[in-house]
DNA sequence: CTAATTTCGGAAAACGTTTTCCGAAGCCCT
DNA sequence: AGGGCTTCGGAAAACGTTTTCCGAAATTAG
């Protein structure tokens, strides 16, 4: 017995038409349903394919058919939990159609990013699905992504580039984040602390911008979109002898970090400062106190990515741009 | 300049052959240096290359060499931090190698990790990492997997497979909690509460296994690895009118959703109730109270898969454990 | 009962590579 | 100068599929 667990030379379609006694053209169509064909032989075949274990080779496949049943989508940082839910988001809806999506993490590192487009360019993905790492220097792995393969940018975009992009609506939802502290913060007598992050994608510039738009003598401090900046920023703030204000920041996992150094020094959330964050990950609702923030709406993003992918021709020129609207949830951390 | 933007027929390396003036054989070799060839042919070639933009299919590639320089990873859940962080790592570590790293996760689901398995075994995966779903019911994805091509288990195992495994000692792990909590719970007079999760993951098990050995007459809950577990199991303690005690977790997620859900409820971390987590999660710093758990050496793991992909052979039966160290971390919720 | 049409299986080409095998040329050595 | 050796480019096979094309058989129509 040689099939026992070894690793195999696998089987081929081959070997299944020589046990089943005929063409692979035959094997082939029987697995394919591409043809009607006599359903006797149809049976036969199919026991042989059962018999032998045979699994058809997706790489021989893929080179005859040109096609691959896959997508690429490369993610800047998995450990940003915002990420890793829009990823499950998107694997979920497409693995409900059969096509299945690859996931690469580019570290937030424009090379790896660059790899990783060349690398399911030459895997000949059938689309890939991009959050570029960066406004400016992505643009480069953005442009050779779509000049061969039907790209669309996801959450952020690549300044200057005609091609599709799936997001949220960062603009409303900062204003969403005004009018909530509009409530209780007085112009004059309250500047706002702004903690921004991300300043060189798109998704976190336009919230800084906005934020900044309405609040111009704002104290701000940018950095990146990690618990460590919100560490790091909310040390900068308490040095400066603050000692109370609101602080809203671009993204959740700052938010946290923010929260989490206010009150390992003692602060009290949201008595002597407020805390909001952007993006309302799983953990805004379990932190202590929860965080007041700006939900986006996956499930819908995944949907619209799905849906662009299948409609949307390969050609980069046309440009298709869902902007998707967020809502503001209050919670503990800056209440109504 | 026909290569303007446009989803292009992609050149050949029969097109740059073309361009050049020499064969395709010649073309392969300039790129792959796998023979010397004379260096002012190689520069011609290259030069072709460089003009046309050539770069390889790697679907043909693999085809003829039967290798395809990547590996699967499967992992049961992306939106657990502890998986999103392994991930990231083991990713990490391959690609400083140039093997690149394609990730499915199962989302829990049976069928949706034996379709991974299927999907990246007819991609010719040169190696498949699985974090499994369940001990015993993920049995037949592993086993189909190690049937035809190197795989390696992380973090649980399958119950019964002979199969290399990676992961951290959840037994020592559990007794480094066990001698924490002995220094302030007095065995008769302050039972623990102990929340499990993952009862059918052999991570899971061990970890619950060993904290019933030493702590018989605990309240004992099992559920998932999830916050809304955490979450749910709180209400059922605090439904049974306890309102004190040490709770011990078998991951962070459930500690967390604990310490969340016991605080909305106006109780306190930890002079009402002590929480212990496990996996140390990056949040675990984050969270207010600060989350006592036990650390995972990720890197190490990932170095072992790493290493353990390159040195055992593809046959399944050669069987290699690798059982890390972990760590104990007291912090606030539960300080010594 | 023959001719026209459909049905259906098989042979072979094609997909884009890498690599084995050849043969021609160049070189060195006696 | 001639024979053996090395060097190096090209032709062609191979990888595992799908699919086009062809021809034989079967069916229908007249």
């Amino acid at each position: 017995m040689e099939a026992s667990g070894l690793g195999r030379d696998s089987i081929t379609i081959r070997d299944v038409a020589l046990h089943a006694g005929v063409s692979i053209a035959t094997v082939s169509r029987a697995l394919s349903r591409n043809r009607p064909m006599s359903p006797q032989l149809q049976k036969k075949v199919l026991a042989s394919v059962d018999a032998l274990g045979y699994r058809p080779n997706l790489v021989g496949r893929a080179l005859r058919q040109k096609k691959t049943s896959t997508i690429g989508l490369i993610v800047p940082d998995l450990e940003n939990p915002f990420f890793s839910a829009l990823t499950q988001e998107v694997s979920r809806r497409f693995s409900k159609s059969g096509t299945d999506v690859l996931v690469i993490s580019a570290d937030n590192n424009l090379e790896l990013e660059f790899r990783a487009v060349r690398s399911f360019l030459g895997r000949q993905v059938d689309g890939l699905v991009m959050i570029p790492c960066d406004e400016i220097e992505s643009g480069e792995s953005v442009q050779l992504a779509s000049s061969s393969v039907s790209t669309i940018q996801l959450d952020r975009f690549v300044d200057g580039i005609d091609l599709s992009f799936v997001g949220c609506d960062n603009t409303a939802g900062m204003n969403l984040v005004i009018n909530h502290i509009n409530e209780f913060v007085d112009e004059n007598s309250h500047p706002v602390i702004i903690i921004g992050g991300g300043g060189s994608t798109s998704s976190g510039r336009e919230r800084l911008q906005e934020l900044i738009f309405h609040r111009p003598r704002s104290l701000v401090l940018d950095g990146n979109f990690s618990f460590a900046w919100g560490r790091q920023a909310t040390a900068e703030i308490l040095s400066k002898d603050i000692r109370s204000g609101t602080i809203v920041t671009t993204a959740d996992v700052i938010a946290l970090g923010v929260m989490s150094a206010l009150i390992t020094n003692g602060h009290s959330v949201p008595m002597d400062f407020r805390v909001i964050g952007f993006d309302d990950v799983g953990v805004a609702y379990l932190a202590n106190p929860t965080l007041t923030t700006i939900s986006q709406p996956l499930t819908d993003m995944a949907d619209s990515i799905f849906s662009f992918m299948n409609t949307v021709p390969q050609s980069s020129r046309i440009q298709a741009r869902k902007i998707l609207g967020p809502k503001l949830v209050v919670r503990e951390s800056s209440p109504a």
